[in-house]
DNA sequence: CCATAATTTCGATAATCATCTAATTAGATA
DNA sequence: TATCTAATTAGATGATTATCGAAATTATGG
């Protein structure tokens, strides 16, 4: 989701009709005189910024007014100043869950929003988090943390728990992900 | 400025390296890893993170560690969130003068606002317009008023001046620019 | 001063993307 | 319906850039 808005922002034609829209709504016309592009150029841009949600289209006859969508920008803004969310980039496109009691347990950016207090609710989190992991990979424990902190700050809790659900296994500081089968129920 | 932050935010591999580089400092090996990328390519893609300020390196014998620059993000994010920033992309790419004499005579389109009324100031100002010139290019007296009237109206003093300060030069109705050591102090 | 290790630079290739013209869609008007 | 206008879609072309292997660079340690 971030990288479609960065992307959608990477390019000059694009920064300039943000610019141009945050001082009020124009037409397809307006902005490609402004900026001395085609219409069919502009046209693009727009619907790779619409598609980011960075624009909206309010249309009138079949004039089509833009508009600056300011919250998205907002929501990018905060994403790109806090560490946490920016550590949950690492990862890569998320895998969203179908299991919803995961879901519940994820924020919008895919970290865990904390370690289940409801015992039931501990194992399909935990297997969740373990299957972040490579199945026949070996780990250094600093990996193993690297990868629980991508979900959640408190990587002790994590890792004593995916280790005690037999989720993961340790011999020698070197962890190892195992079979679903030996999984605790 | 800003399109060169957002420019290299706007690739998967370069978001995925700011996001483990919040965590902590990582090696391009290390990096490299994680992402299954060859160094090489890692490199390529920390180099535009750094002339981006993103990132900052500190070198320990033949190993390269690089942290995340969380200033320039909150910058950026600021930028983002005001719609009075937003506004300044419509100019397209101004090259902002770090010198802060110069900027305190340009308008936020990149314009002068007038000519330097006192003397000491005149100088930063000729510089910053004489180097919109290429080095080692030659213009007719057409191309140079088209330059100057880019930045100011009033293109007879400005032309004038620039060949005053010994940092344009003309014969036989041909300009060029001479190189810096040459102009006047 | 040679051998090794980590990184960067270089050069080539392949993929992505910006821009244009031409053709098409959709709304308004007569 | 015919026509005019604004915008989008399609297709083609050229430019940019991500990635890699090979070669060059830089620091360390015998």
């Amino acid at each position: 989701m971030v990288l479609e808005f960065v992307k959608a922002l990477a390019h000059e034609s694009r920064l300039r009709l943000l610019g141009l829209l945050a001082s009020r709504e124009h037409s397809v016309q307006q902005l490609a005189a402004v900026l001395s592009l085609k219409e069919p150029t502009v046209s693009h841009h727009l619907a790779l910024l619409r598609e980011a949600g960075l624009v909206s289209l309010r249309q009138d006859g079949n004039t089509h007014w833009y508009n600056l969508q300011i919250k998205s920008l907002s929501r990018l803004a905060r994403a790109l100043a806090s560490r946490e969310q920016l550590e949950t980039f690492a990862g890569g496109p998320i895998d969203a869950p179908e299991d919803r009691v995961v879901r519940n347990y994820l924020t919008r950016d895919g970290r865990l929003k904390s370690f289940p207090s409801t015992r039931k609710k501990r194992r399909p989190v935990l297997a969740w988090l373990a299957r972040q992991f490579d199945e026949g990979r070996r780990y250094t424990e600093a990996e193993v943390n690297e990868l629980i902190e991508r979900r959640h700050h408190d990587r002790e809790t994590f890792r004593r728990e995916l280790v005690g659900h037999h989720m993961l296994a340790r011999k020698d500081g070197v962890y190892w992900r195992l079979p679903e089968s030996e999984w605790d129920v």
